[in-house]
RNA sequence: GGCCCCAUCGUCUAGUGGCCUAGGACGCAGCCCUCUCAAGGCUGAGAUCGGGGGUUCGAAUCCCCCUGGGGCUACCA
């Protein structure tokens, strides 16, 4: 039965050498979508068979953020499956096996260098200016030899015998048919001296044991998949289909997306791995959107898509065969369409961590905090294009006071301190005196006192704005004042009035 | 250096021989709304489809060469 007829089950598999970064999010997603279009299998496998760069933590931050981005494995670590074990360095003896039928078949053997030989060999490549690689040194060594170097307890490492003439021919459903020369190729190593496998091997074997139909991981991959290619064929295994996805650039376009935090040249930072984009407030519903706009495209027109949409529509047809540079302000943009059409109640919920991490809000939240979050929302709702956004545009309806830094920002516009002192002393005046703290009562009263002083709007709402909120950019003044209170309001119009009487004594 | 991949506005892309004097989105600019900022609405600038040869009545779309960019080149994945 060939491949595509089977039912489809793809993997991915992360190492777990650091946290789970864009681009790996982007592969997981690719896979979990194609999976979940064709009603198959997604499966997790954890490759940490380099035992030197194994991180228990990485590997937590990778199924945290798989289980962040509403990633869900069929088969994988904590949920197992047919197929287990799913962490790959359990399964060192089933590669074991296979590197021995290898070798007792004649498609393998063992090698003997030493890493000084090897790096000996390496440097005079390069001084001929040769294509560095290694010279097949062991690959006809006597069996007398091989035994007694083993007797010896000389390590070894099993390397591949690749065919030396001829090519390899590479089906892609993405960039179509790959030619390689064989006689290129690297008699690569299959077993380490270690006796843990290389990727070559662990990955071919557990993907045939595992069914996997369908290979489809980052681009940087191609150079290695004729090495996969010869495996399956020398083991005597059906292929898996396999789709070479482009791979993401960082936002300059010059070269592969960093797996490092990219500082902007004004100190800015920008995120780079899952838990980062968690942690600067970003949605998981916009991450999946953006990550998979990113090298694919539906139709024409469309940008926004549910999950199920995306499910519905995504194909490997659809997927580009250039990479695609990452870009943050598209995703901010549409982390913001995401948090607009969020529920308030919904949006007070996932901008509560960020408000109690900053201070603002206790932690459990209590009832009246979370009642001002919930009339603080509808207020701020437009304005936010990350759920961070919340501390810096709306930490003043959770703190006690505001200051004043520079109390300058307090004037209206061609006002002195002064006048401005004498407005707002007016205006807190009335706002005191306001029957209904509301509104509509709050704007006729200040509207006509502007009038009445003879100033424009602007010029009486801005020093207010400025003293309750500590800051020229507000919602509604309005609505600010309303859900700011009465008694804070009036606290920080005096404080204001204090501080522009200090402003007038200097000048 | 060798091998491999890629090439449409700054960016993500639509486009699979005629519907393209190249469409959409982000970003940018202007206007409207307006108490500031957003959000929203409208308008605009922005790509001779990297260059050169072919094929064809006709090419962004097919072929070749060049150029540019990227990836890989570990007892890492």
């Amino acid at each position: 039965m060939a491949s595509s007829e089977r039912r489809v089950r793809v993997r991915i598999a992360p190492s777990p050498t650091g946290p789970f970064h864009a681009g790996g999010a982007r592969t997981a997603l690719y896979n979990w979508l194609f999976a979940r279009h064709h009603s198959g299998a997604f499966i997790v496998r954890i490759e940490d068979t380099d035992r030197t760069r194994y991180s228990p933590a990485a590997q937590a931050d990778i199924l945290e953020s798989l289980r962040w981005l509403q990633l869900d494995w069929d088969e994988g670590p904590e949920v197992d499956g047919p197929y287990g074990p799913y962490i790959q360095s359990q399964r060192v003896e089933i590669h074991r096996h296979y590197a021995s039928l290898l070798l007792e078949r004649g498609h393998a053997y063992k090698c003997f260098c030493t890493p000084e030989r090897l790096a000996a060999l390496r440097r005079e490549q390069i001084a001929r200016r040769e294509a560095v690689g290694y010279d097949r040194h062991c690959r006809d060594l006597p069996p007398e030899e091989v035994e007694s170097l083993e007797r010896a307890g000389r390590p070894y490492v099993v390397r591949l015998k690749m065919p030396r003439e001829g090519e390899t021919i590479v089906h892609d459903r993405i960039r179509g048919d790959v030619v390689f020369e064989n006689a290129l190729l690297e008699d690569t190593i299959l077993l380490k001296s270690d006796g843990y496998p290389t990727y070559h091997l662990a990955n071919v074997v557990d993907d045939h044991l595992m069914q996997i139909t369908h290979v489809l991981r980052g681009d940087e991959w191609m150079p290695s998949t004729p090495i996969h290619v010869i495996l399956y064929r020398a083991f005597g295994w059906e292929l898996p289909v396999f789709a070479h996805l482009p791979i993401i650039l960082s936002p300059t376009g010059k070269g592969k997306m960093s797996k490092r935090k990219i500082v902007a040249a004004d100190g800015t930072e920008y995120p780079v791995m899952v838990r980062e984009f968690r942690e600067a407030g970003y949605l998981p519903e916009a991450m999946v959107n953006f990550l998979a706009r990113l090298g694919w495209a539906y139709d024409d027109h469309t940008e926004v898509f549910s999950r199920e949409e995306l499910i519905a529509r995504f194909s490997l047809e659809g997927v580009s065969s250039s990479p695609a540079a990452f870009s943050y302000e598209k995703l901010l943009w549409l982390n913001g369409v995401y948090i607009r059409a969020l529920s308030p109640e919904e949006l007070a919920r996932r901008c509560l961590p960020f408000l109690q991490r900053a201070g603002l809000v206790p932690d459990p939240c209590p009832p009246d905090s979370w009642e001002q979050l919930l009339r603080v929302i509808p207020l701020l709702r437009e304005r936010l294009h990350t759920l961070k956004d919340i501390v810096e545009l709306g930490g003043y309806f959770f703190s006690h006071e505001v200051g004043y830094p520079q109390p300058e920002l307090l004037l209206g516009k061609g006002l002195g301190p002064a006048e401005t002192r004498r407005g707002l002393r007016e205006a807190r005046r009335r706002i005191a005196s306001l029957e209904q703290f509301a509104e509509a009562p709050l704007e006729q009263a200040l509207r006509s006192l502007a009038e009445e002083l003879g100033w424009k709007a602007g010029q009486l709402f801005m020093p207010i704005r400025v003293a309750v909120t500590g800051r020229t950019v507000s919602p509604g003044l309005f609505e600010t004042l309303v859900v700011l209170g009465r008694e804070r309001v009036l606290a920080r119009l005096d404080r204001a009035i204090a501080e522009l009487e200090r402003l007038e004594n200097v000048s």
